[in-house]
RNA sequence: CGCGGGAUGGAGCAGCCAGGUAGCUCGUCAGGCUCAUAACCUGAAGGUCAGAGGUUCAAAUCCUCUUCCCGCAA
């Protein structure tokens, strides 16, 4: 079986791994180009990148994937797998394997379509996702599944520790899938239209805490949001705004305390919310390093702005 | 050279603009108080003020350069 991998995102690295040491050994990489990133606008390859150049695979970073339609056309492909590539699949290129394209996404589809599936789990309260495998089409996750395989969120549980178990989760939704395929017994069940939800790439600014909602709302999403994007909120100290960056764990409190009001008592910071309040132990002033609250509080005073 | 913040005893900060004895909140250590304590009281140790150069009678403070950390942007 000839198949070829396609993905970016380091959640495809333990699936792509897996293809390397057990097969079907794929036939070619396709990943997004090496893209500035940090500070000083380093050219980083994506880490896959290197994965599959150490397996001595082939490594294709289109700009476009039509660009390279022609090469793929001449792989003679049977399958091919997508895991968090970040592009939109043509239908052209999506009828090229003789078998089927398919994509494993970190969710339980249909729930939590779209780019953000791992942070809006955790954020929405699921008590368990997981690994959905179906069939690539032009609509984004629209596509009929072939299996999904499901673990529970732990209480605690953030959304870097979360994405880290469903990457190594997804090796073994995919083998299962290749298996039914190899067996000729792949079934594919079509999603329920109506009990789709879709969560959009989060930004940067997608992290501002809006106190306005319940605090046990936002103690979800500074566990979703970390390490990506992270969350935030806006203070004043000596009268000056600062962006206060806000960590996990957080603690819902039983408090009364207006919306964006701060309290602090006895080395401990808490913030109101529309229902009880939030008790903050880790943040990261701007222009400096995380720190734990009480130390935060040593020599600061931060405000409602 | 994308924009900006920062580096001051072990931690977090103030002092810098208007140069002139190293300060605050903690921590550490010793002693005291207490049935007892992470509480309280008293005292002590601990600093090449990131590094180099310059200006000056005098630089944490002003000027130049370097290194490192961080926020934004990408």
């Amino acid at each position: 079986m000839r198949v070829a991998f396609l993905g970016t995102g380091e959640i495809a690295i333990p699936a792509f791994r897996r293809l390397i040491e057990q097969g079907p050994r794929p036939v070619a990489l396709v990943t997004q180009p090496d893209k500035p990133v940090g500070r000083h606008h380093t050219l980083t390859p994506p880490l896959i990148k290197t994965v599959a150049l150490e397996a001595g695979i082939p490594v294709l970073q289109p700009e476009k994937i039509r660009d390279i339609h022609d090469e793929l056309a001449a792989l003679q492909l049977d399958l091919v797998v997508v895991m968090a590539y970040g592009q939109i699949l043509s239908t052209k290129f999506i009828a090229l394997p003789s078998l089927a394209c398919i994509n494993l996404h970190a969710s339980l589809l249909p729930k939590h379509r779209g780019a953000a599936c791992i942070q809006a789990a955790i954020a929405k309260g699921d008590a368990e996702t997981g690994i959905s495998v179906m069939h690539v089409v032009r609509a984004l996750d629209a596509g009929d599944v072939i299996l999904t395989k499901a673990i529970p969120i732990h209480p605690d549980e953030t959304g870097g520790q979360l994405h880290d178990r469903l990457a190594e989760l997804a090796p073994d939704a995919m083998s299962e899938a290749i298996e039914l395929f190899v067996s000729e017994t792949a079934t594919r069940t079509p999603q329920d239209e109506s009990q789709v939800t879709y969560i959009s790439k989060l930004e940067r600014d997608d992290g501002l805490l809006d106190f306005s909602r319940p605090s046990i709302e936002l103690e979800r999403i500074i566990r979703a949001y970390d390490p990506w994007p992270g969350t935030f909120m806006n203070v004043l100290e000596n009268g000056k705004p600062r962006r206060l960056k806000v960590f996990p764990p957080t603690q819902v409190i039983d408090r009364e305390l207006a919306p964006g009001m701060i309290e602090i008592t006895d080395g401990e910071l808490f913030v109101g919310c529309a229902i009880g309040a939030l008790k903050l132990q880790v943040v990261q002033p701007e222009g400096s390093k995380r720190m734990a609250v009480g130390e935060y509080l040593r020599g600061r005073l931060p405000s409602k702005i």
